[in-house]
DNA sequence: CGAATCCATTGACGTTCGTCAATGGGTCTG
DNA sequence: CAGACCCATTGACGAACGTCAATGGATTCG
């Protein structure tokens, strides 16, 4: 491996490609993936056919349903999520309209 | 969209495909990188022909050298950077051996 | 050697996060 | 209507996070 050559105070700041809104965003994104429990809902409904009801997940997970709700509040701000209510029922599916950059993350992981 | 039918008090925990260890991994890289100066920086690393020196990104964002060097230990410690010490110089680049699961995510941003 | 440069670590502080218990609203069934 | 079920919101608490100031080690230049 080759190493730059470097002068003592002389500093060469990287030019940043990407828009400061542009990481911004994709920054919301990925905090909303990096919980365990938020990240394996979001495969989820990824790889549903169909509409998940909250109830199921609270019985998947072992956490309280006002966290699953929390949880599901979270990947609504980020757009990530979409939900239906019928009846007594909340069904989540993933967002109809998901971001490019959000679908290729989603698409990217396991 | 067709919304599944629902029975009263009986829940369809889905199965989760994802190994919980796998899940965890997975977390630990998208939280490293959910973090915009840590984003910005994993992409500027992802990008770069040469390895990176610390002082340049010191002289690129507008915060402290030691927030820098704590975001560098954070991208370490995930295992999506490397370091090399040359004189007063440290040098990052990404993992030679990032993990497949890694760089998927690292291309599919931006 | 002495000063300057680069960088990591430590300690501290306010903020955000993940979680739960408690509560309340909405909907269906008997 | 009364009870059961589903779900969101609120308030609270400990843990983790992002940041900085201060410090110290390591290296290089004069």
């Amino acid at each position: 491996m080759v190493l730059p050559e470097r002068e003592r105070g002389v500093c060469c700041p990287p030019t940043l490609k990407a828009r400061p809104q542009k990481i911004e965003q994709t920054s919301e994104i990925l905090k909303a993936l990096a919980d365990p429990t938020r990240l394996q809902i979001a495969l989820c409904l990824r790889d549903a056919k169909e509409p998940v009801c909250i109830c199921d997940f609270t019985a998947t997970f072992d956490i309280s349903q006002p966290t699953v709700s929390h949880h599901m509040a979270k990947l609504r701000e980020a757009g990530l999520v979409n939900v239906t209510k019928q009846g007594i029922w909340s069904f989540y599916r993933l967002s109809p309209d998901l971001s490019a950059a959000a679908r290729r993350i989603l698409d990217a992981i396991g």
